[in-house]
DNA sequence: ATTATTGTTGGTAG
DNA sequence: TCTACCAACAATAA
């Protein structure tokens, strides 16, 4: 599921669904998911605040308590939330403490004299529910968010410098360079660019540099407002998992290389390489 | 059966 | 302190 846009949009709907709510009850058995807390200590923290505001920074949801804990939600590979709403007849999965596959964690909040709980459902149980008293240091050393703080080119030049050694898609991956942008978001936003993948970080110019930001924002925005289409396409992506179709900008053939360990897709004709 | 998958984290080495 | 690399985590889907 999760990169920037993704993480955002469970934000918003998030917030949709339980900003200013307070919790009435909170239910999971999953230590890893919730660790370092134990599941009883996340659980009876939990019960009885109020949920004050929803942030995203990066891939990272913070919502702050009204007794000024936070609780960090990190959805790793496969996480997502769900609703259900109790009084929802018609949903035959709205049935109170009816649990979903792969369901991790529920919290059942109230508003305005309505239940609703939230489900978090992770499959490959990657992601993470830290509830804090203080910003913890996953959140902290993030570096600046496109979306949020906009991306500062001068900035952003100034960190790719400082890397010889790695290749641009894999420093604009690293979470301090930008928070939030991951596999899909780097190969696109290196298309858009017309940057390859494998071009050293430090050898991108300014006006590559300018390019690259250009192009996350471009298909951040892009990813947005695909997932807030009422059906959403499901894969808005020009070039990720695209392999050997032609490139829609000069039709060449589109090729598939490893890239620090993670799949990377880029078309040969039309991304220059800067060494 | 084999391979690949949208992400962090902790250890190690330099 | 910073960068770089790697294994680990887990459950599918093709």
């Amino acid at each position: 599921m999760p990169e920037l846009p993704e993480v955002e949009h469970v934000r918003r709907r998030l917030a949709t669904w339980a900003r200013r709510a307070r919790i009435v009850s909170a239910a999971t058995t999953d230590a890893r998911i919730v660790r370092p807390l134990a599941p009883r200590t996340f659980v009876t923290r939990l019960e009885g605040r109020t949920i004050a505001d929803i942030a995203r920074r990066g891939k990272w949801i913070r919502c702050l308590l009204d007794d000024d804990q936070r609780l960090f939600i990190h959805l790793g590979m496969t996480g997502w939330i769900e609703r259900e709403a109790s009084a929802d007849r018609s949903n035959p999965h709205a049935a109170a403490g009816h649990h979903l596959r792969f369901e991790r964690a529920r919290i059942v909040v109230a508003r305005r004299g309505k239940e609703s709980a939230i489900v978090y459902v992770d499959p490959r149980r990657w992601g993470r529910l830290v509830l804090a008293r203080e910003d913890i240091p996953s959140w902290t050393t993030l570096g600046p968010d496109p979306l949020a703080d906009g991306i500062d080119v001068s900035l952003l030049a100034g960190k790719l410098a400082r890397r010889p050694r790695t290749s641009i898609k894999e420093a604009l991956m690293d979470q301090k360079v930008l928070a939030g942008v991951g596999n899909i978001q780097a190969i696109e936003a290196l298309w858009r660019a017309r940057v390859d993948p494998r071009s050293r970080a430090s050898a991108i110019d300014r006006t590559g540099v300018g390019a690259i930001a250009r192009g996350l924002r471009w298909t951040i925005d892009r990813t947005l407002a695909d997932l807030s289409r009422a059906r959403p396409d499901g894969d808005p992506f020009l070039v990720y998992g695209h392999k050997g179709e032609p490139c829609p900008r000069c039709r060449t053939p589109l090729r598939r290389i490893e890239l620090g360990g993670r799949t990377t897709t880029f078309c040969p004709g039309c991304q220059i390489l800067k060494r």
